[in-house]
DNA sequence: TTGAAAGCGCTAACAC
DNA sequence: GTGTTAGCGCTTTCAA
């Protein structure tokens, strides 16, 4: 039945005993490196495995033993820097501790992450690391209620779930939203727009509570109009753009909550003939090593994607060996470059000159 | 022992089977979505499992079956732009076609290539999609061998698998590379040069031939100087770029075989003054959405790598239907965007006019 | 320290 | 169309 031309994954541990003249228990015991194991028998029974090529079906061992070796992952798109980063910080992590990825995008679709929730929690995953769309779906929430295994959660806060298995990786978005618009108005903006994904999740309402600290601090009167939460993609992003400079009044500086949604901003404004720089200023959170090259000033709120992911890991590393207690949830910092902002020009922005003060116009 | 308050994933085909007082098998046949169950059967079944919170585990149906629904990734490295739509495109083909996707890093090294193609092996993976670090490594080709499910090639060729059922996604990076390069010397430019990737793959050996093609075309002697074959980073490609500059007779233009490489060739220029546009012009294969923002011209190659990903998964998806005959590889264009590179500027290249020789100017 | 035997949860063969 | 039975390849008692 099975062909001894053809080596690798058909050979079984019942195989390897015959060969090697031992119980299957032992070859078990040898592969799962259990201590009482003599070193004759190791050495017997490895040589007989070599011989044969036998390599442990890791199917039949998890189904057996309860334990995949496996972290489900799903996050909004792989394909974007953010979520590429915090996996490849994550599985170099895992992968050294003896785990595999599943990895699923949910395409921005709280219906998906459920989904992907329940279709990991089939495939027997020993955790799960989630960057969920919605904080409240109630589907969702369920899945996430029905679970067994362990969870991390990336920058998300679900205060119903504290009691079981779930922690989390937060990042610090409040501080450095805060320092950017805190600067924006010190260098003289008095309006001042805020694009960021929508208030379901944590970033957005941290970057917004970082907005609104600044300008109470700043005694700057917030202007509910220049609050633009709702996506992440860089479509919102020029759209918020274009609809806040067509308004009166608009803004003269402009904080982008990710890269996606700045790079949408500053092609909206590169469309109507503004110039960051000009008298109009913008800050983004996240960086990516294309930013570095644009030659107009913009300002930078950096946090190490990277460190987040293996952050993650170990929580989840962590959280796998039994017997832990729930580790409390991680912090990231956020961290704002300073003097990056340009001031903003009195008169139309899109011309220089006339540095007089005051309210402006476009 | 197994506790009814906790739901999912303890619950077994036995107890469904006992609930709705049907066999074991019929409550299989019903979730497999046999054909032959009666109505009233599927009916019975799906409300006993819908009353006990039935999910199918889906380890014990892949040992049993011998297909587990999965998909082995590897690449370089997720993060990457490149491999963040490759994957997404080839994740969501697959989701929709009932698999999932185990991923992990080669981190740019080949022994992590073959030790992730026997690992997803044990894991019992239905097939493979890979972009191996190199297409010659014995290692690496003698895990390829052993292995018995179907694997996709992305940009890599290895003649002796092609009995196998191995298969290929295969950009034509020659005719991009081609075209800049023609482009390159029509307006002007004599000495011109190409960073990519190393020759280990087929990618860099693509656009070094169409690099070739195009000085033979155009009677352009080659120098050998010019050509900088190795690696993928950021970090390569500024070094390169300031060792070209350093020379003698520094070139002109140059082509860059990836974002990251370009990224890196851009920064070198900028470090020693040099920009883009004013006598030296830059290529460079691959885009991202930032690379619009980018004030000084830069020609680009595109292609589509998120379909690059579905093709892969496309051709994954004939290869698992059983029966199937090998398909052949597919082939994705690459395409030059003309007109966006700039003449040479005779004399010091960092300084401007003096438009004598040359074909234009800019 | 090692062996024998049971069984993880499912599906596939074969009966009926 | 449905039930019975065996067993995927492994680990894990339990006994020796």
């Amino acid at each position: 039945m099975s062909d001894p031309r053809l080596p690798s994954s058909r050979v079984t541990v019942k195989q390897v005993a015959e060969a090697a003249g031992v119980a299957t228990s032992s070859v078990s015991r040898v592969f799962a490196r259990h201590p009482d194991t003599s070193k004759r028998m190791r050495a017997r029974v490895l040589e007989a495995a070599n011989k044969l090529g036998y390599e442990p079906d890791l199917l039949a061992r998890g189904l057996r033993s309860g334990r995949t070796a496996t972290i489900g992952f799903v996050v909004r798109d792989i394909s974007s820097p953010l979520f590429g980063d915090i996996v490849k910080g994550a599985e170099v992590k895992l992968r050294r501790a003896g785990y595999s990825i599943l990895l699923a995008n949910s395409d921005g679709d709280a219906d998906l992450d459920t989904a992907h929730i329940r279709l990991f929690n089939r495939r027997r995953v020993d955790g799960l690391i989630l960057s969920l769309e919605s904080e409240s779906n109630p589907s969702t929430l369920r899945a996430l209620g029905d679970l067994r295994v362990p969870v991390v959660l990336l920058d998300r806060e679900i205060p119903s779930l504290q009691q079981q298995r779930v922690t989390a990786v937060l990042c610090d978005h409040r501080t450095g939203a805060r320092d950017a618009v805190s600067e924006m108005i010190a260098v003289g903006h008095r309006r001042i727009a805020l694009i960021t994904g929508p208030e379901t999740i944590r970033p957005s309402r941290e970057r917004l509570a970082g907005y609104l600290e600044a300008h109470r601090s700043g005694s700057l009167p917030v202007v509910d109009e220049f609050i633009r939460l709702g996506s992440h993609s860089e479509r919102f992003g020029r759209r918020q753009t274009l609809d806040l400079l067509g308004g009166a009044e608009p803004p003269t500086a402009l904080l982008a909550g990710g890269v996606q949604l700045g790079i949408g901003a500053l092609n909206a404004l590169s469309e109507v003939g503004l110039v960051p720089g000009s008298g109009f200023s913008v800050a983004v959170s996240d960086v990516i090593p294309a930013l570095s090259l644009l030659s107009h000033p913009l300002a930078v709120i950096r946090r190490d994607r990277h460190r987040m992911g293996e952050a993650a890991a170990g929580l989840m590393l962590t959280m796998l060996k039994d017997g832990a207690s729930l580790p409390e949830p991680v912090s990231v910092p956020t961290v704002y470059s300073p003097g990056q902002l340009v001031a903003p020009v009195p008169g139309n922005v899109t011309t220089v000159d006339d540095p007089r003060e005051g309210v402006n116009s476009q």
